[in-house]
DNA sequence: CACAAAGCGGATAAAATTGTCCGTTATTGA
DNA sequence: TCAATAACGGACAATTTTATCCGCTTTGTG
């Protein structure tokens, strides 16, 4: 559905935006115990700051931080910020291109599934992502091991615990 | 939104079903006046053939046919015969794996964008395509050239004509 | 100031997708 | 039976996407 480019934004952002917003996240803390290629989300990352999602601050103590509420992002803007401007404009039908004089029948009855995509990509935003991400992740730890010592790598939580908090378990597979 | 090699298979079908359906039609027909390229659709095909959606007939005289009326294949048929079974089931937010036991918030929320596109690709069939594609090049017909001289190189005219076609004037682009 | 930590960005590599080539096999018609 | 025709399918090539490498710049700290 997406590209892996925007899954990490995707991911790595809700990463971020689960994390105490008043420090810069270091990519590498961003990154641990996720699947995530380091080299290739700091691409995306660089994407990211162009297109003013984030802010980052170089040397010791840097790091990434949300550039505005995690509220006050939308997963259109984020997506818009790694494919460019207006995707899911073309026709789903592909090769056979319509316009406004001549707009195929494809095009107009897909226009519901569309607009209803780019209403759910304009209404949800980061800070439901996040909600999502803590929520599957605490699940996990629940599901798996760690008996609550030392099990809250996220929010509201020294960095230094979460620097040292263990690898996460492998997801379970299936939808 | 889909592979290159779906946007194949759903034009070149389309062409198919454009054709008068009482004999074959060649590859070489089929992909005459398109932008596709001949020899990559030919292993589309082949999918399209194994997937028993169209059949095969080698030698002279021979080429594709549909395997039965266009009204009965649908999108879903198509794409799964391409892509493999049941597409469009991750979750959108990718690399964040959902279960049944722990839905994610956006995996409840992107429901109802999911349950759209499904029920889209169930509904249209390859007759719907059909048709969009008949008027668009009947359209561009009329808009660019040919007063009507050897015009129809679609369906309901002997295949000598048709092959003799001109080549389709570019299309325009935009949405 | 010097050093280490961090992001930045160009070059390169690996993998997946897309596209081409060409010999083989099956079928038809002369 | 032979030759022409058209799909079949394996190998290869090009392109795009994904991922890694490494030197550079910036910045905070001792």
């Amino acid at each position: 559905m997406f590209s892996t480019e925007v899954q990490y934004a995707l991911r790595g952002l809700s990463e971020l935006a689960c994390r105490p917003s008043d420090k810069a996240v270091r990519l590498d803390e961003l990154v641990h115990g996720t699947q995530m290629p380091r080299e290739f989300v700091a691409k995306v990352f660089q994407k990211l700051v162009k297109a003013m999602l984030i802010h980052s601050s170089r040397g010791r103590g840097g790091g990434f931080a949300l550039a505005r509420d995690a509220g006050a992002i939308t997963l259109m803007q984020i997506v818009e910020a790694i494919d460019g401007p207006r995707p899911f404009d073309r026709c789903v039908v592909g090769l056979v291109e319509c316009n406004d004089l001549m707009p195929c029948p494809q095009h107009d009855l897909y226009k519901p599934i569309r607009q209803a995509l780019q209403q759910y990509l304009n209404q949800t935003t980061l800070a439901d992502l996040a909600v999502s991400l803590r929520a599957k992740l605490a699940w996990q730890r629940l599901r798996f091991q760690s008996p609550l010592a030392n099990s809250a790598p996220i929010a509201d939580v020294p960095s230094d615990a979460v620097a040292s908090a263990p690898d996460r378990p492998t997801e379970p597979a299936g939808n």
